[in-house]
DNA sequence: TTTATATATACCCTTTAAGGAATATTCCAA
DNA sequence: TTGGAATATTCCTTAAAGGGTATATATAAA
């Protein structure tokens, strides 16, 4: 999977993941807490968090024998972006589509 | 699976879904349309296009023999938001943090 | 240097995903 | 009602994901 937006995708795909973002959208926390706070073991917790690493959705900041995991930003603005503007392109074909219904509609049944 | 949203990432998390979807977004077209234009296989087109429709992410219009699939866009809507009030969130925590440490520097070493 | 703590990695197992080929189903037309 | 076109489903195989347990690594403290 090459794709970026496919990979933040996938990323975040993953309910226990997801949960992870969420807590880190909070503030930044090293590994033992999230583990701890959502129920975790730590192996898996840290593999998450490295699947979380390679989609640059976090980063670590290492501090003495721990590692804590901040939340990026970018990938979120990209996302935002990304599902706006398909909202947005979607949004206006149909609303083409709808004016050009009624142009027809009133060409062939006109009011006036 | 059973959180939505999970399910909205995973469905748009396949490459070639993600295509699907994006070939979509220029309208409406049925199985056959889909497949050749990204030269996918049928089965594997309407397997992909299963997944987005649990997902509700598409609908189908059954027209004859041949069944069209929109777009929805309400999953789109609600992905929009999610990413948007996340990184809201995200920053106006960081922007709290900011405030807080310079009012912490500003006792310490008082300008005036 | 040893010890303790935090984290990452390896290995194993089970489940699920995705592609390919063949087949079933549905719906229209003749 | 038979045939053909469009689509869905099934079966198979391979690859990858996710969880568990044990172990390796790194860093700080004693």
């Amino acid at each position: 999977m090459s794709d970026g937006l496919a990979r933040t995708l996938f990323a975040l795909s993953d309910t226990n993941r997801l949960k992870i973002v969420e807590l880190l959208k909070t503030g930044p926390l090293p590994v033992g807490e999230i583990a701890a706070q959502l129920r975790l073991n730590q192996p898996q917790t840290s593999k998450h968090l490295k699947v979380l690493l390679e989609a640059d959705l976090v980063r670590i900041e290492p501090a003495a024998n721990r590692r804590i995991y901040h939340l990026r930003t970018e990938p979120f603005q990209g996302l935002t972006a990304w599902s706006q503007s398909f909202e947005q392109q979607m949004i206006s074909r149909m609303t083409r589509l709808e004016t050009y219904l009624e142009q027809k509609q009133n060409a062939v049944n006109p009011k006036e």
